[in-house]
DNA sequence: AGGAGGTAGGTGATGTATCACCTTGAAGAC
DNA sequence: GTCTTCAAGGTGATACATCACCTACCTCCT
């Protein structure tokens, strides 16, 4: 509680060196997108998702968990899209509750324009920039650092 | 541009991994920041560069390239900030168009009671999550990353 | 049947990030 | 000196993220 909880110099080194490349990253690779597509790195995740499914749909809350998004933000997201067009709102036959999300013929043309320009991207800006070691081991350590938010999480009942 | 341009498996898992990694990561500890606190992440960040400095204080350019944000980015955050009195802006003399960026008594009482409470969340969330080895790569990872993103955006002048 | 409690989806307000555009003043060219 | 150019800071609009709160309806218990 005093200063018994300082960082060493390779913590901070990592900490900040890690918040910052990650917002660096990811402003980078939207606005890259963006230009490629018109579409944002948050239009893009929703609409890869559903172009993956047979019939292009999905439930609401099937996307949050895919998306491991907040419920809230997915549906804004969503919101916002129907409006562009990009997708449309069906009610669940299953579930007079429910929503299914499915893509529109144009959600549909932009995923697939979109795709390879950004994969290129993502390549470019980050894959090239890195060790075959240092991939495995951020996909390693990502899942460490997922699984102990979870914990975390169920611990907060 | 057909697909050439696939990810394998691997670089799927760590590119994805890394995605909900990253955004989880930053969710978890701003939420646990904001309830030890009143801070987000952004406040934090701020305060904590302007702590550093012996007279608490720094021109609006300054704290953009300590924190490489965008420059309407910090702006706008300071302003809200001033609004909640946790900074202020003093004319700088040295060049009457420019202003400093200074701590209010509030400001630095916020950063020094959030400081601790706020290293120990990322103590738990995340170093207590990973080894020692991948501090380190991961420190070197975000170096190399950040170097990528500096070379893309000088060669786009 | 009917009521309690939970699941599914949504809205509005507020905070945050980015873009296009603006104003003011510094600085060098002449 | 004055003109052009650019650095510094800022505003307003829009997209996005999160919180508190709401409604509908499904489920299961009795």
């Amino acid at each position: 509680m005093t200063d018994t909880e300082q960082f060493d110099e390779r913590e901070q080194r990592a900490w900040f060196g890690f918040l910052t490349m990650q917002e660096d990253l990811r402003r980078h690779i939207n606005r890259q997108l963006l230009e490629d597509s018109g579409l944002s790195l948050s239009d893009f995740s929703v609409l890869s998702a559903l172009v993956q499914q047979p019939d292009g749909a999905l439930r609401v809350f099937e996307l949050v968990s895919l998306l491991r998004w907040e419920r809230t933000r997915l549906i804004h997201q969503v919101s916002r899209m129907v409006s562009r067009e990009l997708l449309e709102r069906r009610p669940a036959a299953e579930d007079s509750r429910g929503s299914r999300v499915a893509l529109t013929e144009r959600g549909r043309e932009a995923v697939r324009q979109a795709t390879p320009l950004h994969l290129r991207d993502v390549r470019r800006t980050f894959f090239d920039a890195i060790s075959p070691r240092q991939i495995d081991m951020l996909a390693a350590l990502s899942e460490a650092v997922l699984d102990s938010i979870a914990d975390q999480e169920r611990n907060n009942q």
